[in-house]
DNA sequence: TTTTCAATACTTGTC
DNA sequence: GTATTGAAAA
């Protein structure tokens, strides 16, 4: 597995010839002309697989070589801690240790905290604030939404966590968001309870995601002498996957960019797949307009993938109606086509990945080269069981974090309320963990008092502890907790902060609880844990280790040989495979229903853009395959082909007959194939090919394609073979009798799973 | 306080 | 179907 932009294959289309700047040689015309034009506003449309990340470095490269900046004036922005790592990787190798003086090279999120943490105060808060992930954002909520007497099934706390999140992405504090939006949430109660989080926030000194670049906004918009520092610094700005930028993210780039103008924007608006996070397509595709005199450079050589590959990604994506439009092109020789691929379900889908994915490997292609790339993570049940069945080695990528697990959050907290007392989410999770006497009733005693006296836990419990408004017992065991707490804030003045953490866990008797716990997990927990103590090492301080795990929630993991990988089609964005098996491309799953429903047209065009991202990730060969019926919410659901395979164009693609599976025999490439210049979309094509009798039957289950051959060419009156009444059986669903025949699609009554809409072909008669 | 059971949800997911 | 979560029961 590779990042993107590969080292480049082919010749540059110029020799440069510019002696004294070799980092140039290695650029087509157009990446060198992105790389130098360095000055005034300038927007990359960089299309999948040409090169970009090498742009971004060598055009940092570039400014530091000539002297146009120097590496702290450099501000280069990416969206994930992976995109920050290899951008900081590449420039230090073009321009060797110089480049650990870009002060400013990581994600939005650490960039806009570093710029708050010394101007914390010019919004109330303290420079030791702690950063909340979504959990302690959750947990507050859900308290202020109970406070307000309100029911939180009725009114979800994550629900309101979105209604904030979307705010904030475009930059509305409390007072900004518009008065009709309150009706959103608890009953008109959304905008109050925005108003009140911040609030708590503010009392607790912590703030979330959100708030980092919205109070960097703030700042820089009521303190003119701080967003002119800035302004004059950062002589050049890069931004990466600009694309995806949300409307806070852009307004603070504009802000700061105003000072030299000097603002290089790296995108691709066929690959925006995160409108629904608060990504403003809108960004990418108003860039000319926003920044008069923006040049607009783009890169349109792909170096990534086959002709072919290219081809049905770009017939695909040429259905949608907004984009700025690029033609990808690539010297490389034709390649293989698409293979398309229907199965009965989604366990014989998986089988026939597995088994394709065997014959690679004997073949001799490498594991880390091939992966799965799926719409949903459900999907990857049935999958998984499949690679540990044939004990194939995979990664999950984008799976569970690190930091995300319980013992490790646990761990942390205990640190935060260490670090910064005032951290209420800290204290309440950890209060009780281990068991020392504090429950329920006291700890709302304690929330109470704080509440009015509008202090955070910590200072309630001091005060509560020298009064007699508590049990005996719980006082003294809160006594006994905030002396603890005192002892580790003083050992943590003279211990180094792994030290501290061994104490800390030890004394709390944390790693005891878990000692004494039975389960099968808990010894992996306390390997956790150590782990935990191990990777703090790698830190200088305390501080800077929780800031490490605040915004940076994961964790390099030491790699274990060649593996498959299995993803989320948006997981995938930015990699790249020679082998992509493309899974579940089925209408309501892909594109998924809910984006249609929720958005409509914008929504389909966003899923048109993930299958493009999807495609666009194969090297040499792409499989794309689809399930008739599959389990949805626990109930068996049939399915049509995704629309995406008909907008395929037909002369990339190739749709293969169901492959013998259960003989043992016939694999994708050794399956009769039939004309890929058949009339039509691929399943019409599809329905021809059934109907000429071309497919490779596997042994005992013909009838199964022609179904979705059938589904498709719906115009065939004699599809309706059954009529009202007749007794039926289905593969998946058993017994059942008809009630509803339209066309080739049936109703049918099961006697298990009562009344189901199913494709004649799938049922038998009794 | 612990256990158990029922209710719930269930696209994608950076920081 | 299943994992998680919250509330009720032991």
């Amino acid at each position: 597995m590779r990042l993107t932009s590969a080292p480049i294959a082919s010749e540059p289309a110029a020799a440069p010839g510019r002696a004294g700047l070799p980092w140039l040689a290695a650029l087509n015309e157009a990446q060198r002309a992105a790389v130098e034009t360095t000055d005034g506003p300038l927007l990359v449309l960089s299309g999948a697989g040409t090169g970009k990340t090498r742009v971004l470095t060598t055009r940092i490269a570039h400014i530091l070589r000539l002297g146009l900046a120097r590496p702290p004036e450099i501000l280069a922005v990416t969206f994930t801690n992976k995109a920050a790592r290899e951008m900081k990787d590449r420039v230090a190798g073009l321009v060797g240790p110089v480049a650990e003086g870009i002060a400013f090279m990581g994600t939005f999120h650490a960039l806009a905290a570093r710029i708050l943490r010394v101007h914390a105060e010019l919004v109330g808060l303290r420079p030791n604030f702690s950063i909340l992930d979504t959990d302690d954002q959750l947990r507050l909520l859900k308290q202020l939404i109970e406070a307000e007497g309100l029911d939180l099934k009725r009114w979800p706390a994550r629900y309101l966590a979105a209604l904030i999140d979307g705010w904030k992405n475009r930059a509305l504090p409390p007072a900004k968001v518009p008065k009709g939006d309150a009706g959103l949430f608890g009953e008109g109660k959304a905008i109050d309870l925005y108003r009140q989080y911040q609030e708590r926030l503010s009392l607790l000194n912590a703030c979330d995601f959100g708030d980092l670049l919205l109070h960097n906004l703030t700042i820089f918009q009521t303190h003119e002498d701080v967003l002119s520092t800035y302004q004059q610094r950062f002589r050049y700005i890069l931004v990466d996957e600009y694309q995806d930028t949300n409307v806070c993210q852009y307004l603070w780039l504009r802000l700061l960019a105003q000072g030299h103008m000097n603002l290089c924007c790296v995108g691709d608006d066929d690959q925006s797949i995160y409108r629904w996070r608060g990504a403003e397509v809108d960004n990418i595709l108003r860039f000319e307009s926003d920044f008069p005199n923006a040049r607009v450079i783009r890169l349109e050589q792909n170096y990534r993938s086959t002709p072919t590959i290219l081809g049905a990604a770009s017939g695909l994506i040429a259905a949608n109606e907004s984009r700025l439009g690029k033609t990808l092109w690539t010297e490389r020789p034709d390649g293989d086509p698409l293979r398309v691929l229907g199965h009965w379900d989604a366990e014989e889908e998986a089988r026939a990945i597995t088994d394709e994915i065997e014959s690679l490997q004997t073949r001799g292609h490498a594991l880390d080269e091939m992966a799965i790339l799926v719409r949903a993570s459900f999907q990857m049940r049935e999958i998984e069981d499949r690679l540990l069945m044939l004990g194939l080695p995979y990664r999950v990528v984008g799976g569970p974090r690190f930091y995300e697990r319980a013992e490790i959050r646990d761990a942390n907290a205990y640190l935060r309320l260490i670090h910064q007392p005032d951290d209420d989410l800290a204290f309440e999770r950890i209060v009780n963990r281990p068991r020392r006497g504090i429950g329920d009733t006291t700890l709302s005693e304690i929330a109470r008092y704080a509440r009015a006296g509008r202090l955070s836990l910590t200072s309630a419990a001091r005060q509560l502890v020298t009064t007699d408004d508590l049990a005996a017992r719980a006082r003294t065991a809160i006594a006994a907790f905030l002396g603890d707490l005192d002892r580790w804030r003083l050992a943590a003045r003279t211990l180094r902060h792994t030290e501290l953490a061994e104490l800390v866990l030890d004394e709390s008797g944390y790693t005891a609880m878990w000692m004494a716990d039975k389960a099968a997990e808990a010894p992996g927990r306390l390997e956790n844990l150590k782990e935990l103590v191990r990777s703090m090492d790698g830190f200088e301080t305390l501080e800077a280790y929780l800031e490490h795990i605040a915004l940076v929630m994961e964790r390099e993991e030491a790699d274990p040989g060649p593996r498959v990988s299995l993803m989320t089609m948006h997981a995938a964005k930015g990699l790249e495979f020679e082998t992509v098996f493309l899974a579940g491309w089925e209408e309501a799953l892909f594109p998924s229903q809910r984006t249609l429903d929720e958005s409509g047209q914008a929504g389909l065009e966003e899923e048109r853009r993930l299958a493009y991202v999807g495609i666009t990730r194969a090297k040499e060969r792409a499989f794309i395959s689809f399930a008739a019926n599959r389990r949805v919410h626990g109930t068996w659901q049939a399915a049509l082909p995704s629309r995406f395979i008909s907008e395929l164009p037909s002369d990339c693609v190739e749709i293969v007959t169901q492959p013998g599976l259960h003989t043992g025999g016939a694999r994708f490439e050794e399956t009769p194939r039939f004309e890929s210049r058949a009339p039509g979309p691929g399943w019409q094509r599809m329905k021809a090919a059934a109907e000429r009798g071309a497919w490779g039957h596997a042994r005992g289950r013909p009838p199964e394609i022609e179904g979705h051959a059938r589904l498709v060419g719906t115009s065939d009156p004699s599809a309706a073979r059954f009529s009202i009444g007749e007794r039926v059986f289905h593969k998946k669903f058993g017994y059942g009798r008809v009630v509803e025949v339209d066309g080739n699609k049936l109703g049918v009554d099961f006697e298990h799973s009562g009344v189901k809409r199913v494709i004649d072909t799938f049922l038998e008669r009794h």
